[in-house]
DNA sequence: CGCGTTGACAGTCACGTTTCTGCATGATCA
DNA sequence: TGATCATGCAGAAACGTGACTGTCAACGCG
């Protein structure tokens, strides 16, 4: 059977395969090849040429083919930890959405895009991607997924140093310890005598992480503990740890939650007991969100920087698949950032008024 | 040159071809593929047998493979508008994060996996990665990707109603003039006289409809309008904005703002003039963020329901990828929810605080 | 003038699947 | 008993690309 005119079978119009670019060009595919990707040695007459008849085709490569040949897909798959049947966990909105931003910018910066894929998604639909390799947000402590995909030789980084003994081929954090503990000197140099801690039940890494720190600070000072855990993908259940937490008989004068909704909650159970914020009550919660700083009072935040926890995963992981051997380090830790605002500034009550931020570059 | 053997070349240890599974399992690569697939007339036996040996070498199908032979790859895109250079935009963190999550939730379902795809992304990023069609997020007027993608004949569905001709596929929408009706009457019920707006100067269809409703409704009942707009992507300018509004010498008694962040930065506002909400001034604003219920006092929002966006979107997009022709409209309308606070409630001041708001489901 | 070298391309294979076609074998039926 | 047919499987052709190998002419050099 001949080969010529190959192009009257499959393609349909509109998609222009490179054989119809050689054939239009008047060259072999070899020669189309080359020149698309500044491969051969060609004259530049040459080079140009086919360019310009490829474009007046509208020729696009076949990604699969491409993926297939060279064995890049140029997908990069974002797991995300997942409490129930949702993708992402509920309270960790402003925190994921920021991240996924960074990571998706940084990605794509190096040519890379990123596949959305819930840790607990069936099995086929992780083996019907292609990937070049994976971040994972959060892994738990024996995750299967992220077995399997080592097993499979692919790079895997992971956001949240990695429970366990997780076998990731690098990963990225926060120094929780360092964060918490800062807080609660923060506090206590605020005045605080008896602080509290909203914390959740689940088993993840930030979570058992920060409680322990507390506890250790607790045992260190002094302190008895006063906490209260909830689920934390439960959005309700946030505020009535919050009311709990204030009605309790040995009620703290300052509080410090570990997830983003504790500040607005902690804030209206202060308004039930009549408590004043900051005077008898200080405040500080881990968030992303903006709102804290128009609150009343505007409540002082722990920032995990998840844009440039963003970036520097993907960076990594783009690095580990391409095989440089970056002077980027394969244990990163970020530092966090505290904004102090009104609620937890019993010390200085002439400026009640947080300075404006400017919109975050980093 | 013999074929026999063929598993000494190519394919490293940890990645097992299906040759290798047809030449354990004694069968030739027909029977396994025809086995994996469900496809072809086999007895039970043979295909519980090849199964067996899959599972045994840990056998995954190469994707990309899969992907060039059939011509679709499991593979949506989730293309979002940018102001700057970040993928997605600040102001519709929450709205976005939720439509995103409920996308996922749905396109997994039904074995696809989403990619997010700015549309500001360089050209081989698009061209690089094998879609099976694109879910867009409110596209600009002659948006070249989106032509593009039709072009090439991926169907392409639109959340948001298309400005101008764009050749969508369909599309998903709320019905934005009718939800901002429902609430400047809400307003003007709750005994507001003269209602401002909080608006955006982008040129998207959700500003441009919801603005010129608000103008339509203010020449319907005799008000001269009241607005102030500012670049939505900017989060100090709706601040701003919200103090030009509430400075102005025709203050109005009541505000809707459009965007997330408008509640929150309204509240700030009044309390610098000392405005009381609701007493003075009444208050809405669009979100879909749960802080709203624990403000001081609890404001009330209206709710484009993401969720059934997300949802509705990815399976019309299913729908047309896989040539069903499916009973689900091309155009869908998913009606908005108003969750009525205490910051919009003047007349019945005997109950001010807000019944407890169970986890959304739908 | 003969020979190695280099430029500029063409031919062909392989990536790993899916699927169409087709060949045996035994069963069924006229 | 020969024709028909369903069954169970093997062979091989694509899918569209990238890369290796090979060919042919021109050219420089001793």
């Amino acid at each position: 059977m001949s080969r010529a005119e190959t192009s009257r079978r499959g393609s349909r119009p509109g998609r222009a395969g490179i054989r119809d670019v050689a054939a239009a060009a008047g060259v072999s595919i070899t020669t189309v090849s080359d020149a698309l990707n500044g491969k051969g040695r060609l004259p530049d007459a040459t080079r140009r040429h086919v360019r310009e008849v490829a474009d007046r085709l509208g020729y696009r490569p076949s990604a699969a083919a491409r993926t297939l040949r060279t064995g890049k897909s140029g997908l990069i798959g974002l797991t995300v930890t997942t409490y129930g049947d949702e993708p992402f966990t509920f309270t960790e909105f402003a925190y994921f959405a920021e991240m996924a931003r960074a990571a998706t910018s940084a990605a794509l910066a190096r040519g890379y895009a990123l596949v959305i894929l819930p840790a607990t998604s069936r099995h086929d639909v992780w083996s019907n991607v292609a990937l070049d390799g994976t971040v994972v947000i959060d892994p738990s402590d024996h995750d299967p997924v992220v077995s399997e995909l080592v097993r499979q030789g692919l790079p895997v980084v992971s956001d949240g140093r990695p429970a366990g003994s997780l076998p990731v081929t690098a990963w990225v954090d926060n120094d929780h310890e360092a964060a918490v503990l800062g807080i609660l000197d923060h506090l206590a140099d605020a005045g605080a005598r008896r602080i509290g801690l909203l914390t959740g039940t689940t088993t993840d890494t930030y979570t058992h992480l920060s409680t322990t720190a507390y506890l250790r600070w607790c045992e260190r000072v002094g302190q008895d503990p006063v906490y209260e855990a909830y689920p934390a993908h439960d959005p309700c259940a946030g505020a009535v740890a919050a009311d709990r937490l204030l009605a309790r008989p040995d009620r703290p004068d300052a509080v410090y939650g570990l997830f983003d909704p504790n500040g607005t909650d902690l804030l209206a159970a202060a308004r039930r007991y009549g408590l004043r914020v900051p005077e008898d009550l200080l405040l500080v919660c881990c968030s992303e969100s903006t709102v804290y700083a128009s609150t009343e009072p505007p409540v002082t935040t722990l920032s995990l920087k998840p844009r440039r926890i963003g970036t520097a995963v993907v960076h990594v992981l783009i690095d580990a698949i391409e095989g440089l051997h970056s002077d980027r380090p394969v244990e990163q830790v970020i530092p966090t950032e505290l904004i102090v605002r009104t609620s937890s500034q019993r010390r200085s009550p002439r400026t009640t008024v947080s300075p404006p931020r400017s919109p975050e570059s980093d």
